[in-house]
DNA sequence: AATGAATGAGAGTTCATTCAT
DNA sequence: AATGAATGAACTCTCATTCAT
C-alpha cells in the first residue's frame, strides 16, 4: 500500500467514493497523492486502467466483508451485524460498489466481475446457512438459495445512501434476524443520523 | 409530453439511464429531440436545472410505481409482482433511481426529495400490511415497520442492474413471499437475460 | 422620449455607461424597457443600429454641454464650471463619450462623427474667447486655437472615471482659470468621492 | 518578452489596443503567439487574470513613460515632447490605457491600480515643476498641485484617439508650454494623420 | 521515476438574429 | 406592433493524454 501505484489506486478510491463517477478527476487523483498528472499517467496509460485499478481494490475490499470473521455457534447474526457494522464504519465502500453496480450495466467486463463477487457473496451466506442448519442453530428449511438471495438483498440496498442513512436499513436487518430466528433479545437499533 | 420542455426531460432521463450521470451530455439531450442546443438552454438555463426536471419526472415515475394496483384480497402478492415486473419491463427507471440515490449523497435537495419518497414507500407498503392483516391474509405480527423495511430493501436491491440481472432478484423475492405466508403455488422464475 | 425606438435608445444609453460596449446586450436593453428582444429587433435590425442610435443621442445630448448657458459678462467662466457640473451629475454621458472615443478608432463613420463634434466643441469654445476678449474680460492673446485646445483637452481628461473620481480635475480646471484671469475670489474645491 | 507567459500579455495587450475589451478573444489570443488556446489556460486559470497581467504590464509601460528622460535646464518642455511623442510612437499604450481608465469604473481593484498610477504620474510632474522653479526656469507660483493636475490632464486627453488624432493635441500643448514659458521659439506644429 | 509544458476534442453556456404567429 | 420559440456561431473553460527532458 506505500508505493505509487496503490497510492494512486487508493486516492482514486476515495474521490470516486466522493464525487462519484461523475466526478473522477485524474488531476484531483494526482494531486491527491502530491504527484504530477504526468507521474498518474506513468503508471497507468489511460484513465480507464486506473479504474479497473480502483475496480481490482474494491473487490479485494469487498471480499474481506464477505468473510464470515465471528465464533462458529450464532456466527450468522454476528455476520449480518458485522456487514451492517462495516458498511457504516466505510461508507466508501458502500458508494463505490454502488457507483460500480450502475457502471457494470456499460461495462460488460465490469458487469462480469460484479456478477463473480456477488456469486461469491451468494454462495458465502450459503454456506453459513447451511454450516448453522447442520448446528441446528437454524431451522434446515432455512438452507437454500432463497433466504441467501433475500440476505444479500437486503444488506445490498443498506449500502445505498438513500437506504443507510436512515433507521430503515436496521428495521429490514431486524426483520430479517427474526424469521432467521436469530435475533438477540430486546434490541432497540436506533437510527444513526 | 408533447412539449418540448419534457420532450426535453425524457431525453434527459433516457440518457441517464444508458450512461449514468456521467455520461450526460447537454448536446446529446437536445440531439435525442432533434433540436439545437441552444434550445435546451431556452428552457432550462443550466444543466442543472435539467436534472431538477428529470429528478421530478422520475418522482412521478416512482410513485405510480409505489401504488398499489391489484384486486383487495391477495393485493400484497400481487403488489411485489408488480414492482418486480415495472423494473424489467422499465429498466430504466431504476439505472435512475439508482443514479439519483448515489448522487443524493452529494446533494442535499435530492437526498431530501429522496428521503420523502423511500418514506412513502415504506409507508405505502406498510398500508398494505396493515389492511392484509385486518383481512386475515397475514399474520398480525408482520403488520410493522420492520417488515415494511425488509420488503422496501428487497425491491430496491432489485433495481440495481447487478442484482435484477441474475435470478437471485427472484429467489429473494420468492423467499419474502414465503415469510409472509402469500407464497403462490410451485412457481419455478426464470432468470431473464 | 416617450416612444419605444426612443425608449430602446436610452436604456441601451444607459447599458453602456454602466457597463461598457464590452458589457451591452440586446436581451438587456430590451428588459430594461419590458418589451421582448424580437421586439427591439423590430425597431432596430442589428445591434450595430441601435449603436448608431445612441450615437446620435450621445451627440445630441453633448451637444447642448457645449451651449454657453450663462449671463455675457464672466460666460467663460460659468462656462467651464457649468460642463464640470454636468459631468458630474450625468457622469454617463462621460462614460458613454469615452467609450465612443475609444471605439472611434475602429469605426471610421464614429470616427468622423466625433471628430466633427470635437471641432464644433472647439469652435464654440473659441468663439467663446473670442466674444470674452471683445468685452475687454481677456487678454487678446488668448483668443486663439491654441488656448481653446487646451481648454477642450482639460475638460475631456476631467470626463474620464480616473481623472474625474479625484480632486485632481477641479485643481486642473482652477488652474486653467487662473491663467486665463478669470478665477473668482479664494475658492477651495472639495474633492468628490 | 521570451517566455510563454510574456508573451501572452503582450498579445493580449495588442489584441485590446487594437480591439478593445469588447473584441478581445483568448483564442485570438492564444493564436497570436502560435498556442492552442489551452495553452493559454495553462498559464492563466481565467480571462480575467489574463487581463491582470495585461493592467500589470501596461502599468509597467506607462511608468516608463513618466519618468524623465532629458537633461536638468529644459527637462520640462522636453518632459512634455517625449510623453507627446511616445504617445504617437505608442498608440497602443494610450488605447489600453483608455480602455483601462473605462473599465475602472466598474472593476474596484483596477480603479485603486489606476488612481495609484495617476497619482504618480502627478507626483513625478510636480516634482518636474519644483526642480525646473529652483533652477530659474520655472515662475515660482507655477510650483503647485494645480499647474501638475493641468499638465496631467493634458496629456492624458491627448491619449484618446479622438484628440490625439488631429492637431488639437498639439495646439494644447503649445499653449502649455507658453503659459509655463518654456515654449521653443516659432514652431508651427503639424498635424499627424 | 518524474515533470512542466503543451494539446485536441469537447464541455456547458451565451448571444445576436430569425420567423411564424 | 409584438412575441415565444428556435438557431448558428462562437465563447470561455476543462480534461485526458502526450512528449521532451
Amino acid at each position: 500500500m506505500k508505493d505509487r501505484r496503490s497510492e494512486l489506486v487508493l486516492a482514486a478510491y476515495r474521490q470516486i467514493a466522493e464525487k462519484g463517477f461523475e466526478g473522477l478527476r485524474t488531476r484531483e487523483v494526482a494531486a491527491g497523492v502530491g504527484v504530477n498528472i504526468a507521474t498518474l499517467h506513468y503508471y497507468f496509460p489511460t484513465k480507464e486502467k486506473l479504474i479497473e485499478g480502483v475496480v481490482e481494490h474494491a473487490m479485494q475490499r469487498f471480499r474481506s466483508t464477505l468473510e464470515p470473521h465471528g465464533s462458529p455457534a450464532d456466527q450468522l447474526r454476528a455476520y449480518l451485524r458485522a456487514v451492517r457494522r462495516l458498511l457504516q464504519v466505510e461508507p466508501e465502500l458502500g458508494a463505490v460498489m454502488g457507483e460500480l453496480a450502475l457502471r457494470s450495466s456499460r461495462d460488460p467486463a465490469l458487469s462480469q466481475v460484479m456478477a463473480g463477487m456477488y456469486e461469491l457473496w451468494h454462495v458465502t451466506v450459503r454456506g453459513l446457512l447451511k454450516r448453522a442448519a447442520k448446528e441446528g442453530a437454524l431451522k434446515r428449511e432455512y438452507d437454500s438459495d432463497e433466504v441467501a438471495a433475500i440476505i444479500v438483498s437486503t444488506l445490498t440496498a443498506m449500502s445505498l445512501p438513500t437506504v443507510s442513512g436512515g433507521r430503515r436499513g436496521d428495521q429490514a436487518l431486524l426483520q430479517l434476524e427474526r424469521w432467521l430466528g436469530i435475533a438477540g433479545p430486546r434490541t432497540t437499533p436506533q437510527a444513526t443520523d
